[in-house]
DNA sequence: GGAAACCCTGTAGCCGCTACAGTGTCAAAC
DNA sequence: GTTTGACACTGTAGCGGCTACAGGGTTTCC
């Protein structure tokens, strides 16, 4: 299998699977006379097993150390667990923030309607108000 | 001002105050004879600026567009509202996919309690199956 | 035999810092 | 007067996860 048909069966980019070898987190394929990669099903089920992992938002990092469990079944999984609270702590915390910054946009959105000069837009006072320690609508006291 | 004290001023690390005026977000300081940065009252408002927009998590593109409405008091400030509408779609966005991962995070992690051999660990069987391409705990059909 | 589409390696860029290395300056303590 | 420590400077490299080249070779099709 080429690289490119490897590509196209999982969605992922010819670049970021030579990405992915060089990392070592997809083993290194035959190659043919040509000097082409050639890829077995193997690697086609390895890639997608990255990509499900990535598109949880797991780091290369956390994919590469469950890999090494798929590579040793009889291994311990406790840190497999681990991994997955890992990622979701940081999810939460990442959701927690984002909710918080929404809110603030929101409020400072809502300080400018129309188009003035800039020295009248609520926005940008706003802004300037906050740079100088005031309270804000977007982070008020 | 020399730097470190407009660093606690303004709780800003030193190196990310040369970062910024390298980038020109932060005008070029007087130098003192031994070529110390000698920076102003301006400086300070105008890296406490920066920030709160970073605080809205705006990319540093973004917050040096809104300075050129600052320093530009009689422009129109119809972009200023693009620009934080802009932010709030990111952050929307993010806000979103967020929400979604941590369901299937929550799905995928309910799969394994104890610790087990891998081969019987519920997560990776989940993650395994799902790079077969069937539906699984986190991503249902 | 020439164009298009594929392949290779290697390097640089993105973002917003952060962390050095290597050097210079200054103030206070001994 | 010298030594120590904290500060300052420049410049470069690293983080993560790609993405986008440059500069070359190969294969395929007309």
């Amino acid at each position: 299998m080429q690289i490119k048909e490897l590509a196209r069966a999982t969605g992922v980019d010819v670049e970021t699977i030579r990405y992915y070898g060089k990392l070592g987190l997809l083993p290194a394929p035959a190659r043919r006379e040509n000097g082409y990669r050639d890829y077995e099903a193997s690697h086609l089920e390895r890639l997608a097993f990255i990509r499900h992992c990535r598109a949880l938002d797991m780091p290369l990092a956390a994919v590469n150390r469950l890999l090494g469990f798929v590579d040793a079944p009889d291994q311990h999984c406790g840190d497999v667990n681990l991994l997955v609270d890992d990622q979701l702590a940081r999810v939460r915390a990442r959701l927690k923030s984002m909710r918080a910054l929404e809110k603030q946009l929101l409020q400072l959105r809502a300080r400018c309607a129309g188009t003035h000069a800039s020295q009248h837009c609520g926005i940008l006072n706003e802004l300037v108000a906050a740079a100088h320690g005031e309270s804000c609508a977007c982070h008020p006291a």
